[in-house]
DNA sequence: ATGTCTTTGTGAACGCGTGCACAAAGATTG
DNA sequence: CAATCTTTGTGCACGCGTTCACAAAGACAT
């Protein structure tokens, strides 16, 4: 997310709802695969369940783009496709740029979802002059030196971010300064952009954070009801947690001194036991 | 959002919202560079600043873990950092294993931000023989006949999946019953899953999409009022020009939208971002 | 044609998340 | 100790997004 602007009206791009917009690129997919199996209709019930959403959900959502249904019937496959696809601006060519070619920029630069859909690697760039000019992906990697004429040449509307965190910003001003305005950021740092300029970012540490969480609510829930079974699992939660019915089950243990910090705090909370795990 | 599958109806983890989840990992990075820099205490401003977001929202969301700031001064970056690691969980060790060691698994099991936070790589696995002992990342690929013992073994609850799409339904279900309970997945497509088990999804095509939909917005807006070159990308959205009729729908050629900037992440829950490619 | 059946499109209700604005709390100064 | 200043914590209102539930629309059979 940008860092710059943070608010907006939500936004809602053109009736579109943002959410929605999001959900189309799911839509798309599941419709090009019964495309591929020369399926010609799906009700609104099949192709829910082929995107994982529900069915109301993508009813409403195709409702934004405009009655392409057929009651009784359904959805031609192919009709939507090009709908969903020139809805999105996938009827164009996208020249994009990736910069840091690290292993994660190789890995990107290898990924072939990228072509499949309009978008087109027009060059990777890199600040290491011992990778200008060696291959990468079967295309010469080019140094940073260049990032400006390359981005103008291609016309380039949309970079991708995939140095270390420390060069992030500078490598993001310098897209944004050439002409691109839409950013993919792999990068682990929050990129301060002008308005006008979308940012999305994707963040490996961050969805693991996520998922721990939950993981940490799930293993310190279900240890009350946990007898023995799966006791190599490591979930061994502590005695303390008498009852860890769902309800609220807040059952707080202390946590252990302040640790590093000498604070003198004492939270109202605490919780998880220790969970000792392999 | 992570999945195709519903988790809870929204449930709020433990009294913390999920949006207020999605945000921690953005504080605790932000306040690990603070503390790096030996700075005792920060604002909710300046915090704020820091990790992206408003002010108002950040106190709101600390709000949940606590009362840990002092009024008038604010909050104790060492402690703030403990609070925040203990509820996301990674006070502890997580297990981590990557199934599909290709371009991109190879990368994720290079990445550094992996390891920084607790989580540690337990093993690498991939379906191709011809990797069975190859080292990548200075750890040996496994066959992934030993999947579930290695699950087991290793008492891993956190898998990711680095395979094709084609193999990732299969590979989950393999994770799944050997013990897994949340998986982060790469492959573009929707894993089902049972409850209880959470699944995330980065899916960099599906980003990519949503920017084109926002630059194709961009460009069609400029299009329109070209005179003014690419600077007016004002906040003050005059709701006045509106797209034409809604109700055209048709219009083949696709009308320029209205409305300006455009959103960065948000989603409810996830908004969250998520992406990638396989 | 008429009736029945299927599936869409959407009005309305509801819940979550966001942001404002301010009272309360504590630091700080005189 | 009182006054002032700073910053937190939160009540409240608002809007987006989700879901339900159903009328409308069309396909299909008789």
């Amino acid at each position: 997310m940008a860092t710059g602007r943070t608010h907006r009206p939500a936004t809602r791009s053109r009736g579109i709802p943002e959410a929605t917009v999001a959900r189309l690129p799911l839509y798309l997919r599941a419709l090009t695969a019964l495309s591929e199996r020369s399926v010609p209709t799906v009700s609104s019930e099949e192709l829910a369940t082929a995107a994982g959403v529900n069915s109301a959900k993508l009813r409403k959502d195709f409702s934004y783009l405009g009655s392409y249904g057929t009651r009784g019937v359904g959805y031609d496959v192919e009709y939507l496709v090009y709908q969903i696809s020139r809805e999105l601006g996938l009827t164009q060519d996208w020249p994009v740029v990736i910069v840091g070619i690290g292993n994660l920029g190789a890995a990107l630069a290898n990924y072939g979802g990228f072509a499949s859909r309009g978008f087109r690697v027009a060059a990777l760039i890199d600040a290491d002059p011992a990778m200008a000019g060696k291959p990468v992906a079967g295309m010469p990697v080019q140094h940073t030196d260049e990032l400006e004429k390359i981005i103008t040449d291609n016309g380039v509307s949309i970079g991708v971010i995939a140095t270390p965190a420390g060069a992030a910003q500078q490598v993001c001003e310098r897209l944004v300064a050439a002409g691109v305005t839409s950013i993919l950021n792999f990068a682990p740092t929050v990129l301060t952009v002008p308005d006008g300029v979308d940012v999305r970012k994707v963040d490996l540490s961050i969805e693991l954070q996520i998922l721990a969480f939950h993981e940490q609510r799930k293993a310190g829930e279900g240890a009350a009801a946990e007898a023995a079974s799966a006791a190599e699992r490591g979930s061994a939660v502590g005695a303390a947690e008498v009852d860890a019915a769902d309800a609220d089950a807040d059952a707080d243990v202390d946590a252990p001194e302040a640790d590093s910090a000498a604070a003198n705090r004492k939270g109202p909370d605490g919780d998880v036991p220790a969970v000792m795990p392999a």
